[in-house]
DNA sequence: GATTTTTATGAATCGATATTCATTTTTGGT
DNA sequence: ACCAAAAATGAATATCGATTCATAAAAATC
């Protein structure tokens, strides 16, 4: 007999790619299910409905990804350097599964009654990396303390977020990942303006 | 007799109330057509198809936004105050129209076959209005000229787009506009780390 | 290898709802 | 007031697809 977790994560991994490309309410169970070369009626083995397949998949995908940023971020001390991790790392998502990514993004906006009650902790839990990280630089004195955690953690995010979208929508990327890593880590951590010239 | 674009816009704007409520794939044409106070089959005089009635609000609403901030802009000069009217404006959306910044956020994220397909350029056209604002303010030697403005205007769309959907989905906004405007004007300006100690 | 238990199947059900269109109502001109 | 054209109606249609469940296959137990 095939091990149950073989039938769960195939099922999710082919939800995934459906999702990503149909989108979640275009998406066919019968398609996950011939993806997943299982029959309709199993899914139902394994999931409560539809939306559970989602709610499932995401959490359990971000909790791989909190596990793997979380142990980068051990190694480092200073939050500069930590803030560059957490970007590439995030990026680097795409290159590696860019139906995944999709599907994340997606599952963020469902818009409708269901998903404003369901409290999103995994995710909380995600963005809340980045807040420790610039506590930490705050009480190393090294990032300005007028700068709310709270507000510069859904910045952060959302700027890394939109730039993902970007690389799904467009076929030709203008910019590599590392590019764009340094590009967002250098934009918030330097800011637009010119540094004042030195003083000779 | 009524004139057409009242209609037009009658169901416009019951559509909105509506997708931002059960979000647009559990809203039925016959909530709308009950919002709006006209038969299910008026809809069809005035839209081809549900999906039309989507992209044609996009397209107007954010049309009127372009005009609306572009008119703001106008008046300043000063890109760093530039940014803080184009940060408010788009951040006063959500008091103002809060179903309609839901909608908005939404399109944005349907992520299926046709929204691959669509080519959204008035979406395009408002962030480009970011871009424009980073090259001034690069040209007038205010601004790093490392920065790529197409990175960055994704970023700071990104960062206040995510700030937008904080208060969609919260029900107890932890800061008001204007402090989320200033941080997160603040924050691409002069960036997390501290500014070097003035020389004494 | 027979029996029981677990797992899988997929056709049938059942509700939903986008769209159509024959009919009615309203409008504007005379 | 009457008529033709335009606009609006909403019940009927036609399709779709999530979920169920009687049945079958596979695995475990004896």
């Amino acid at each position: 007999m095939m091990r149950v977790s073989d039938k769960h994560s195939k099922i999710t991994q082919a939800a995934v790619k459906v999702f990503a490309k149909k989108g979640f309410f275009n998406a066919r169970i019968s398609d996950i299910a011939k993806e997943a070369k299982v029959a309709d009626g199993t899914i139902y083995l394994y999931f409560n409905n539809k939306y559970d397949i989602l709610i499932s998949l995401f959490e359990d995908e971000i909790g791989k990804i909190i596990l793997q940023v979380k142990l980068l971020l051990e190694k480092e001390d200073d939050p500069c350097q930590k803030l560059h991790i957490f970007a590439k790392h995030h990026l680097l998502l795409l290159e590696e599964k860019k139906d995944l990514a999709e599907v994340l993004q997606m599952e963020l906006r469902q818009s409708n009654e269901f998903m404003k009650e369901y409290r999103n902790t995994k995710f909380i839990e995600y963005i809340d990396i980045i807040s420790a990280i610039i506590h930490q630089g705050q009480d190393m004195g090294i990032f300005n303390k007028a700068i709310s955690p709270g507000i510069a953690k859904r910045a952060i995010f959302g700027a890394l977020d939109e730039m993902s979208r970007l690389w799904v929508l467009a076929d030709d990327p203008h910019y590599t990942i590392e590019e764009t890593a340094d590009q967002v880590c250098n934009l918030f951590l330097n800011g637009l303006k010119n540094p004042p010239a030195p003083t000779t």
